[in-house]
DNA sequence: ATATTTTTAGTAGGTTCTCTAATAATTGGC
DNA sequence: GCCAATTATTAGAGAACCTACTAAAAATAT
């Protein structure tokens, strides 16, 4: 039934989650800042504050000298204790596993980083990312316990109910993994399992080119080609979450697209390797090039089209592998979508990098969290 | 800032709407039923109910004679009083206008309709809108003051906010039409606007066969082909209000599609005319006319598919002109979307009728009017 | 050095709402 | 007519909120 304040102390709750998500917004703030954002009375405030200082989740700061003092007697501050708890962000992919460790307000501590080879066994990989994991708390001096949740991203359908992976091509043997059970012991918290693009989308929300936009397509072009859907904010995964699994879509032929940048010549290397040449090729000024662009855009534009006449959204993110050529794919795609939609839509090339997955699974155990903080 | 707790008397708009929201759900409850349903103790309930009778929202009903009584003391027996208010919704359509009124409940205790040239000016139109209106309140026995919400339906996109129509290529001269301006004394309540296709999802959500599903993929196949988006059960409008409109993609030849239904036989009247011929053969068992549709549900498979990929809804409704088909069309449709997608999804043929666009426009009304209700 | 001004800390009292517990009322069955 | 069952009603205690007041601490002016 929703909520129905059975009991006065739910108001209590209600305004320590105000208090402490007031905290957690800013650096460190006095009671009377506190008091005005979250319009509280200065009593109440003060009572809630003593309250989180006792659970360990605020602490008065001393004010420092160097700071210019105001008149009149000096405020206490407070400020929101990250370092009360602690999450792990996981990306476990076909060529690398990926830990980050952060606090509770998202700054990243330690960064561990460890290769696997694209044919290891579901076991090999596993044992790597356990590793990896083991690794990045030891070099953040945290024990086990300090996790309070450990995010994992990886290719392929999941089921983040059960945790397991559902549906995998790139990784073999990967398909029907229990991947929250492999994973259980390692730390204290639960496992949350996500799809790497999706993953992908909540980092560009958080701290990538989507911040300001709440209906975000987000794709992610490698070797396959899938998109991650933010709505609302919120990501959205589909009844068997499979929502974005766009490039399974034979009629659009994306699974050949890639190839056509194996047309410019050498025929060997990564997708990504044999996309950079052509690239660097087009920035030369090479028109063979430049054709095999256009070429790809206009498959990528078809598929990415239907997707954005679906949804609508108010941004599109090119990330993955791709997001490297910047405006060189950005820009035609924009043309190209703007032809076949019935609106503009703004895209924008990720500027996160390589840890934007690991970084969503961060994200995710980040909301775990603060559900837990902030919530009722 | 959310939720914040700054007064004791938020527990009692907490409870009271808890309260009413129960109330609403069922028929006529006692205390004690209450009490059960809400888990608020006793008092408070009694004390909520007292105020909620002096609002006029609920009301204490006498236990008809005919009831098999219990034994122990009578309980008090109260209802949600759902003629406290109404509201209208408002199909306007090519060829018809369509009004519902309805009390807090939903239930709808007035159908008005008049019919339309597709050809009408706006102004032409607009004028029987507004008469429809006024005849389904006098009809109902009703002041523009008890109306606590109008909602309109319309083709084409539309602001929801300015209450606008954005882009409309069915109705001669409506885009840019401001609807809400243009239907603001007719009724105490606000005038919300919103697109026919993205209320008949609405609609099918609420009383069709969409209840249990809460990502919903709503095919309007009419002259057009559109879709409403329900995702969490709540309607998805998009960046530019444009979600659905998948129709507009030429790649899939959509606008041609329907065309088929006029190789068969007479090359004349309406396409869902049309239509219902081929239907019509195909169950004569007619050769020509099963290849119709089948080339038919295939142009229309790779529409739907790209859209079922993007968002994967639990459920595809089949609406609007081609419902009437049934499973005509939802088997081979539901084997299509099986061979083009990941997973096999649900179809099912709409059994609302022409009225569920105007039926999802009571619901655009009724959720504005319960947000005031039930929130907060 | 002292007083003033400014800002914040801390305390007290009253109100609202909640819950639990005990008592009173009303009905059907024996 | 009494008993059991069920509900209505009343009373009292606890938690949390707000406003208003007084006390304290620092910078600044005299």
């Amino acid at each position: 039934m929703t909520l129905t304040g059975q009991d006065p102390a739910l108001l209590r709750r209600l305004n320590a989650a105000a208090v402490l998500r007031a905290l957690h917004g800013s650096d460190a703030l006095t009671l009377t800042q506190l008091v005005n954002a979250t319009s509280i009375s200065r009593a109440t405030v003060e009572d809630v504050i003593a309250g989180l200082q006792s659970e360990g989740h605020a602490e008065e700061v001393r004010p420092r000298a160097e700071d210019p003092r105001p008149v009149g007697r000096p405020a206490k501050r407070y400020r929101f204790r990250a370092e009360a708890g602690h999450v792990v962000g996981l990306d476990i992919g076909p060529n690398k596993v990926l830990a980050l460790t952060a606090d509770l307000k998202g700054r990243i501590v330690d960064t561990r980083r460890s290769a696997v080879s694209p044919e290891a066994t579901p076991d090999d990989r596993l044992a790597a990312a356990r590793a990896v994991v083991r690794r990045t708390l030891r070099a953040a001096g945290l024990e086990p316990a300090d996790v309070r949740a450990l995010g994992v991203a990886t290719t392929g359908v999941v089921d983040p109910a059960a945790g397991k992976v559902v549906v995998s091509d790139r990784l073999p043997g990967w398909a029907g993994l229990d991947l929250a059970g492999a994973l259980g012991g390692l730390c204290a918290g639960p496992v949350l399992v996500g799809n790497d693009t999706n993953l992908a989308a909540l980092a560009e929300h958080w701290r990538g080119v989507a911040t300001t936009a709440d209906d975000v397509l987000c794709i992610l072009a490698g070797r396959s080609i899938a998109a991650g859907l933010l709505i609302g904010g919120k990501l959205h995964l589909g009844r068997n979450g499979a929502a974005g699994e766009i490039g399974v879509m034979s009629a659009f032929g994306w699974y050949t697209a890639l190839d056509r940048f194996y047309s410019y010549g050498a025929d060997e290397g990564s997708a990504a390797e044999a996309a950079e040449r052509v690239f660097e090729a087009v920035r030369r000024g090479d028109h063979e090039a430049s054709a095999i662009v256009r070429a790809f855009v206009r498959d990528l534009a078809r598929g990415v089209g239907a997707a954005v006449l679906t949804m609508d959204p108010e941004l599109v993110v090119l990330g993955g592998g791709m997001s490297g050529a910047g405006d060189l794919l950005v820009e035609p795609l924009r043309e190209e979508l703007a032809e076949l939609c019935l609106f503009p839509v703004r895209v924008e090339a990720s500027t996160l990098g390589s840890e934007s997955v690991a970084l969503g699974a961060v994200r995710l155990a980040l909301d775990h969290v603060e559900r837990s903080l902030f919530d009722v």
